[in-house]
DNA sequence: TTTGTTACATAACAACTGTTATAAGGCAAG
DNA sequence: CTTGCCTTATAACAGTTGTTATGTAACAAA
């Protein structure tokens, strides 16, 4: 077992404390706790706890990708868009506790500009692949030529995060089939 | 100056630290330094500090309900509908204010179900305001009468929730005209 | 004036925080 | 074996946290 994985293990008992107490109660000691070791480990693997939650963040950001990523296998055309945007919404409990952590950090970031700013690159990247994904369904001829993907890459994410955030609060919200309606609908209306 | 405006001063103070600090730098002390004086004020009108957590969210969703209930004086129409939901989105740095602190408690409501339920509270009654206005646009003929008021309240909220995270975020997102516009569009087509 | 209540200040408490230094064991290379 | 590195444990540090108790003015009611 190398070095790498023992981050990885530090930063997933990281995100399990995290998802059960909350994150101003995932302190180096109950981190510790949670992976059934001293606080050596921890202070051994990452400098700060700074050092430690930007780990765990950017572990956020990589897990979002790659689920977006792996749908990029599906032949081009509306339901790959669909089938990519779903990625967001929190339909098992991995996506679920993803979805929470990332709101807890949000959370955390207001009034800390460094750590918002790795929000924005995060958000950033992934509007960049949706966009990538409507300009290709534009040029193939899948959507309307007239509108701007930049625009919709934008509404599209603004609307999944809204969805999952609800079924994150559980509003009495839409149930997940429902949630997907509303996605395909709206993707529809692009057509 | 009666008790209930002293505890909306010390609100209020919470509120400015959250938003320039963070909640978890939000502490007694600081809630006090803030309003000038000790924590012997913070102290005598609020029991615990969750007391004080709990009515600073409560002032959250009065401040979003008010927002929605003063469009509510306008005619009867789309538009209103519309400048209702507006009122999510950041446009002004009070309503910015409102939506970090929000987000902050939204965060920090991450692992524990209690606030996270009067998140729930809080979601319910905006998206039943939203709902009524559906209805009685439904009613009046301005939408089109085969969409469920629920699935769409859900919807619409969704979105600009979405979209003014976005703008909390920063993420080189729509500018607020461009925001407008997206909604804008999604309620033309539930006409 | 006396009394009692409200409003605020001060101080101390134990618990917890991140950080750091030091030490001990495991284990491969020489 | 010895040497040195990697990993983990332990302990202590100073600072901060929420909470509580006590003290002290201000002020209205009697």
């Amino acid at each position: 077992m190398g070095q790498r994985d023992r981050r990885y293990e530090v930063s997933e008992a990281a995100w399990r404390v995290i998802v059960r107490e909350g994150l101003d109660r995932t302190s180096m000691r109950a981190i510790a706790h949670e992976l059934a070791c001293t606080t050596g480990v921890v202070t051994h693997y990452f400098r700060d706890k700074q050092d430690l939650i930007l780990f765990a963040l950017h572990q956020v950001t990589q897990a979002l990708l790659q689920g977006m990523r792996a749908v990029q296998q599906q032949p081009l055309g509306c339901d790959r868009l669909v089938a990519m945007l779903l990625t967001f919404l929190p339909l098992d409990t991995k996506q679920r506790d993803i979805l929470k952590v990332w709101v807890a950090f949000l959370g955390y970031a207001v009034g800390r500009p460094e750590l918002m700013a790795e929000h924005q690159r995060s958000a950033g990247e992934l509007r960049a692949l949706v966009m990538a994904e409507l300009q290709a369904l534009q040029g193939a001829q899948y959507l309307r030529a007239d509108l701007d993907p930049a625009v919709e890459a934008n509404a599209l994410l603004a609307l999944v995060n809204g969805l999952g955030l609800d079924s994150l609060i559980q509003a009495q919200c839409l149930n997940l089939e429902q949630q997907q309606q509303v996605v395909q609908r709206y993707v529809e209306r692009l057509q």
